[in-house]
DNA sequence: AAAAAAG
């Protein structure tokens, strides 16, 4: 089987042959012909199937005969994340070269005039993510009537991220008659109903067992203190003994607060690394896809902005330096790596606290994943150790430090307000200098102001009026803390890890 | 325990 045998336009066969295209995958030889018969479809895939080709294709050949006039484009791809939008548009670009499409990318964080330029001009394809398509649509910019070939793209992910409603407004604007290709990664019965609703005698296709990890993979994990500073200085160690092997590689966080904080860490020990997460300004967001696409980088710290669907080439390796909230994330995290019949290697930190989602990450894998001991051979959580971080009172009486009376400033040279702070530095000192106690209540304030501002800052930028000028300096990485050091980070660093 | 998406 070749794509010349699915129906395609010689346009469209020639893009293929030029990109070095011959044999369809299995996702693309079912839904290609399906597609241009114009049936609508439910297709059960996962990313890294072919998937996006699988309806690109068919797309371009269908929207190839009239045009799009103002304001009402012809067709439209929903996608969940603001790259994947992105990525599909890219493909559009490459599959459709030798056609004559117009297409507008619909996202956050980029110019609204822009886009509106665009669709005034009149497109066959709008792809877009359901925030920006919505907030356009009512201010009359686009007119959804004459829309007659939608895409749900990554349908489990949009509900999962509970943009199901918008979804919904989006299809009830679309006309009834219409042609609907619902994609997703699992086929739960929720999803299902789902397909039901906005479907119509749909084909369904399915490729590739929902949630198994691909078999080319290696996976180990690696148990850990959970104290922040002894999870960073594991993953140092672990990416100093894989070294040598990692081509590129995605370091997983769960919270983009963290993201930060590992990548700040990173850098301050002299990695190449850079961060990528949803509260990051859009054009560095893209800056740092792309680079880390071109090989201009070789570690990316991200958020699960990163998790699905990225199809990104050369992933070695995939560090997950936390234990993902939900399992099937784990299972999108891995797959960034092992691509295209590549071989890849997991790894994953887990701490005492991680015992429960552990368990349900083995059961959903249905195995349990190898444990390696610390390739520098420190700081596994031993019985003595969780014994002392739950006898917080009797330890807080001697091992901290005053915050007060020997204010930071006094102490170190202020650092100009652009450059990072060096977290690493902030917490050894504190080692160091671990002398007067302090009752509990008097790091009480400090410390719900700590977690204050640490919360205000994983807020989008939009939102932080009082703090953009540090947007400006550092989109990335501006400090959590400015020149505050919350009380969170001179406490709860147990001795015992630090000595260790 | 989070992240994603509009400004």
């Amino acid at each position: 089987m070749t794509f010349d045998d699915l129906g395609l336009r010689p346009e469209t066969l020639h893009a293929l042959a030029d990109l070095g295209y011959q044999t369809p995958t299995p996702i693309q030889e079912k839904a290609i012909p399906m597609v241009l018969m114009g049936r609508d479809v439910l297709g059960v895939a996962q990313t890294g199937t072919g998937k996006t080709a699988g309806f690109t294709l068919p797309m371009i050949d269908i929207l190839a005969e009239g045009r799009g006039r103002a304001r009402m484009p012809r067709s439209l791809i929903l996608e969940p994340t603001r790259e994947l939008a992105a990525q599909v548009a890219e493909s559009f670009d490459r599959y459709g070269k030798y056609h004559r499409l117009t297409k507008a990318l619909l996202i956050g964080g980029e110019s609204v005039k822009d886009q509106q330029t665009v669709l005034q001009r009149g497109v066959d394809v709008l792809i877009a993510t359901p925030g920006r398509l919505l907030d356009l649509f009512e201010r009359g910019q686009i007119l959804l009537a004459d829309t007659k070939l939608l895409v749900i793209d990554e349908a489990d992910r949009m509900l999962d991220m509970g943009f199901m409603p918008d979804v919904e407004r989006i299809v009830n604007l679309l006309p009834p008659l219409r042609q609907t290709l619902f994609f997703s990664a699992t086929m739960a019965p929720e999803i299902r109903k789902l397909g039901n609703k906005f479907l119509h005698n749909p084909k369904e296709i399915s490729v590739a067992p929902p949630a198994s990890p691909a078999a080319t993979v290696a996976q180990r994990v690696l148990h850990c203190h959970s104290d922040p500073k002894a999870k960073r200085a594991a993953l140092r160690s672990l990416l100093d003994a894989e070294k040598d092997e990692i081509q590129s590689a995605l370091i997983f966080c769960n919270r983009k607060r963290d993201v930060d904080l590992v990548y700040k860490s990173l850098k301050r020990h002299g990695y190449d690394a850079e961060a990528l997460h949803g509260d990051m300004a859009q054009p560095a967001r893209v800056e740092t896809l792309k680079r880390f696409k071109n090989d201009e980088i070789r570690l990316l710290v991200c958020s699960d902005v990163a998790a699905r669907g990225l199809d990104i080439p050369r992933v070695s390796h995939v560090f997950n330096f936390d234990v993902p909230i939900n399992s099937e994330d784990y299972v999108h995290r891995i797959g960034r790596t092992g691509r295209a019949g590549r071989s890849g290697k997991a790894f994953m930190l887990a701490t005492r606290n991680d015992e429960k989602l552990l368990a349900n990450l083995h059961k959903l894998i249905g195995a349990k994943i190898e444990e390696i001991a610390s390739p520098t051979g420190e700081t596994v959580e031993t019985p003595a150790l969780l014994e002392t971080s739950e006898a917080k009172p009797r330890r807080s009486r001697g091992k901290r430090r005053s915050g007060r009376d020997e204010p930071r400033e006094a102490r170190e040279p202020r650092q100009p307000a652009a450059e990072p702070i060096e977290a690493e530095a902030i917490e050894a000192e504190t080692v160091e200098t671990g002398a007067a106690p302090q009752p509990e209540r008097a790091v009480a304030k400090p410390a719900a102001e700590g977690g204050r501002r640490r919360k205000a800052r994983a807020e989008p930028a939009r939102r932080r009026r009082d703090e953009s000028h540090d947007d400006e300096a550092s989109p990335v990485g501006d400090t959590p803390f400015g020149d505050h050091v919350p009380a969170f980070i001179l406490r709860e660093v147990p001795a015992a890890v630090l000595e260790g």
